[in-house]
DNA sequence: TTGAAAGCGTTACCAT
DNA sequence: ATGGTAACGCTTTCAA
């Protein structure tokens, strides 16, 4: 027999047991509230008989705050997002936040997901594959709701973010490739209205412009393995086919290698070199041996988590864009220019020609 | 200037502004309620105009159902699960559930996170990556708070669960191997304890066994790439290396051809045959061209919200243990029998001995 | 330090 | 169909 669904205890039930009252309770599972050291105990002892734990739902009523961050994340076939995620869910548990998870597909609006979000009340927005409407950021700065953009940024720049070294990391692929030799390359574009890849193409198509290079070839793989390996057929097949090809994703850089070598047979990086974005794990083995930009993970998720908490403690915190420093990781799925590699912890890492000033 | 932190409109706002009481306001908002057309349409005017949308923490609290479903999920460097994680999330959510997500780690106990989770009264508990403890399962029977088992089972049994065919696959693979002419087999386990592990093994073992072949050979890898290549290192290194290789997930039958191609200069499948489990994209990749028994993830997580959602209405719902049919894709990884494959859909899959009767 | 009481923003149950 | 009123379980005054 079951269906004995006793509904949970309240503060009323041990302050009843306890012989205090309700406010005590209370009391008693508040952090430096004003209780003696012995109804404390009489309480927490009543409580741990029955099972209480305060009621998170009330709380957040009553103090209108959620402890709820709303989190939005798609593209989570792309490894950089699943471990941001779970890393964010540590930092923000570790910070007694609860993260509501929300997944935005890739076409439409996520304005009607993020309504039901705020419905939450939620204490602040990490956005890391969406970008707000500017209606709805407005909406939120009235309502005093942070926003915090994780790995993009917002075109009016009204809403702080947190992301890596995009547009340099470009522009170090560009003189990296110029370096080794390269006279025609290409780059593989991820979303087109995504920051991220504006911004790495921006980059690298100023680099290689201000090295004397002319323009990029250019095709689009969304971010996909299938798109990118689609992309990569028309770029291959071409008369004047790239030496070389940026990536602005690893997932789409491995997509390029696997119909470079298994489709048209070319040598990786003999008769092409390929230079992936992110720096996911798959870049280190063996088959692929990546050369990747490095985007600093942990701290880009130690900031935003900072950042975020900042924005909820001080509301009228100014707009903040953090960015962090990452690197070109050089391994050997691109030509190693003979001289510019510096070895660091192990690993080969390109050398920005700014250091070298 | 900013600052002006308006504090968002409230049902009592929107009554006084259209001229009803509030709790035509709440009328307004619930559907099958007892109200006019014409008064729905001033509350619904008033409440546009003031950007009104009902608290759902309120609601929570007085309906005493939070809509909230909590999801545990780790592990997140597996692709079968942020895949999973993605169409949990717009599942939940087409049927007015949010997604409360925490992410346990690997080694220890999952439930003072449980327990923070359980503080918001959630409706329900899915959990991907871990068990239970005995008690925190009794505490959530006796509070009515359903808890369902994704892609895991309990040692009890007690709890409702949802998983692919983990002993099945296992045993189809001991087949498929055998008819390949393979006498030396290994299995390569993920996480000991896991449910998911035991089970593949088990019946991969068990299928072995049934066919005169000896006891596989057995290594740990964790689930894990760094984990899987140390053990294929350990494995490869043998006097008697095993000629086929059973890999508890794909991500660690990666780690093990990438071993074996570029640190033991093994071809693949003619030195070596190696098939992996869940049948992530990364299978499909040529390089790997993965043979890799397929769960239905589409399928999986239907049935786990459909059960989700069929226990949080029927409070004395039995537990019930759904097992979803999968099938072995066979590739290029490890040597294809003679016969006992079939096309299905272009793909190449093994059929089972049991369809053979 | 303690208890009583007033909310927080809803829904649900009454009467009307 | 509508409005008044009592919860829901908690935190936070305010007196004592």
């Amino acid at each position: 027999m079951s269906g004995e669904r006793k509904r949970p205890a309240t503060a009323t039930d041990v302050a009843r047991r306890a012989g205090v009252s309700q406010s005590a309770v209370s009391r008693a599972f508040t952090a430096g509230a004003s209780i003696s050291e012995e109804t404390r105990a009489r309480v927490l002892e009543a409580a741990r008989a029955l099972g209480y734990r305060p009621n998170a739902i009330a709380r957040a009523m009553i103090t209108r705050r959620s402890r709820i961050i709303g989190v939005a994340m798609a593209n989570l076939h792309n490894l950089f997002y699943p471990d941001a995620l779970e890393a964010l869910s540590r930092g923000l548990r570790a910070r007694g936040y609860q993260l509501l998870l929300f997944t935005p597909e890739a076409g439409r609006s996520a304005d009607p997901l993020l309504r039901e979000v705020l419905d939450w009340r939620v204490d602040g927005l990490i956005l890391a594959s969406t970008t707000l409407s500017s209606a709805l950021a407005e909406e939120c700065r009235a309502a005093g709701i942070p926003v915090l953009l994780f790995n993009r940024t917002a075109r009016g720049a009204e809403v702080s973010s947190v992301t890596g070294e995009n547009q340099r990391g470009g522009r170090l692929i560009a003189e990296f490739l110029a370096a080794g030799g390269h006279r025609r390359c290409a780059f593989m574009a991820g979303i087109e209205n995504s920051s991220t890849s504006r911004d790495r193409e921006r980059g690298f198509a100023g680099g290689l412009a201000e090295l004397g290079h002319p323009a990029p070839l250019r095709e689009v793989g969304l971010y996909r393995f299938d798109a990118a390996a689609a992309a990569a057929r028309r770029l291959l097949a071409r008369e004047d086919r790239p030496d070389a090809v940026f990536c602005a994703n690893d997932l789409m850089a491995t997509a390029m290698m696997e119909v470079a070598r298994h489709e048209f047979g070319l040598r990786i990086p003999r008769d092409l070199s390929v230079v992936g974005f992110d720096d996911t794990p798959v870049a280190r083995w063996p088959s692929f041996s990546l050369t990747s930009f490095a985007q600093p993970l942990m701290p880009m998720v130690e900031a935003a988590i900072g950042l975020m908490t900042e924005l909820i403690e001080t509301p009228d915190a100014p707009v903040r864009h953090v960015v962090l420093r990452g690197e070109l990781m050089v391994r050997g799925s691109a030509r190693v220019p003979a001289e510019g590699c510096v070895s660091r912890e192990g690993a080969l890492v390109w050398r920005a020609a700014e250091e070298l000033a």
